[in-house]
DNA sequence: TGCGATTTGTCCGTATGTATT
DNA sequence: TAATACATACGGACAAATCGC
């Protein structure tokens, strides 16, 4: 067993896994424009693949939230309304006080090494500027750690659905405004909390911070 | 356009659609049992449809987490360990408060009426006693009216991922103890909670309701 | 109001890859 | 190792529904 495997999420061995990686790739980085109208055999066609395990796949993004299906009327890549922002920015904020809530007690030395090594990983993200789309992963992955450690297989399930469809609104959010993603410094107090040893006053700062979160970006959407 | 139209919950027009409440029907009734192994040809020979609708809704229950699919291997329908229960319900009390913290203005008059009728509906299908699966349907359909209320539609949606996943269990669980489900009064303070003006009394009761739910339900399953 | 074009939904036959015996 | 069973995938076909003219 090569102890390298559990670092690669072990490439998938199916075309339906391939495809849904794929698509979301497609759909969260903006390639697919929000609202576009998606007609299966074109996709069949220029991903190489037949319509079975394209609809599987379409199956999974759908239920994820990134694809919007109509019977016998088309698939639609997602739209996002000021609303659904709201939603998801409430459901994230309350899994994830319950995250740090499981997780607490689980802090070791290492995790929390892992935890700014994550946080030196998205602002070296941010500094080098390459892939516009590299500090979304980047911040993404860095609040992911609190939904590992949890060791909540359902909680972490749920984060999995959430992510993309944040991920989807900073790409898009990000090419309106043609603007840098988050700042250099903005997870400084976050780190340091989640380091401490005051639960409450980490709680308190998911509150903020997913506030803030929503009111920077909250922009150019229209009302619905 | 007939006013009708708006309650019945449109019946499906696809054969997937159709096959997924079918096969949900079937696992959360406990009728094709735990850990069971399914084959495809034979699935889409005894439902009478062809494999390509067939996968496509397989792939929607995988989701849910009422089977596993193990690439190349083969589909299963799930099994629930000790340490899934305990998951559900915890991930259940967090939805479930933040749905009354969400749906509390919103109570009004008419929607309290609607949860006193659907508490009188759980208490008749108990006394009924005919279809041994009503009273839990009746149950899940009670608590689902916090999440209806909210108007959280992301909410209302991880509510309904979640909510096979306890049908199942439940099911199961009553088929192994040949026992009665829930009691007759068992929500009674609950109602009356609800319909009262201590958002907190209420927040604290579902801890303790939840609580109550997970400890009576988790005799039999092996520890994992 | 129809009619035709397009697309989704569905089915079937077949071939290939994987796991298990 | 060979053989079997089955999941996966492909391609062609037709039916059903929608939309534009």
């Amino acid at each position: 067993m090569n102890h390298l495997a559990a670092l690669k999420p072990l490439e998938d061995t199916t075309i339906r896994g391939r495809t849904v990686e794929q698509l979301r790739r497609l759909v969260v980085t903006g390639e697919l424009a929000a609202g576009m109208r998606l007609t299966e055999t074109e996709l069949a066609d220029a991903l190489g693949i037949s319509r079975g395990p394209l609809r599987e796949a379409i199956r999974e993004l759908v239920d994820i939230g990134l694809l919007v299906s109509k019977p016998y009327k088309g698939l639609f890549v997602r739209e996002i309304t000021r609303k659904d922002l709201e939603e998801i920015y409430s459901l994230r904020t309350m899994l994830e006080r319950f995250a740090f809530q499981e997780a607490w007690e689980k802090r070791t030395p290492e995790a929390l090494e892992d935890l700014k090594a994550r946080n030196k990983k998205l602002i070296g993200s941010i500094e080098a500027a390459t892939d516009p789309l590299g500090p979304i992963e980047a911040e993404l992955h860095l609040h992911s750690w609190c939904y590992e450690l949890s060791g909540h297989r359902l909680l972490l399930q749920s984060w999995n659905r959430l992510k993309p469809n944040l991920q989807f609104y900073f790409a898009m959010h990000q090419q309106a405004h043609e603007r840098k993603g988050p700042k250099r410094r903005s997870h400084d107090l976050y780190i340091r909390l989640a380091s401490g040893n005051d639960l409450g006053a980490m709680l308190d700062h998911l509150n903020d911070h997913m506030r803030q979160g929503l009111e920077t970006t909250i922009g150019f959407i229209d009302c619905a």
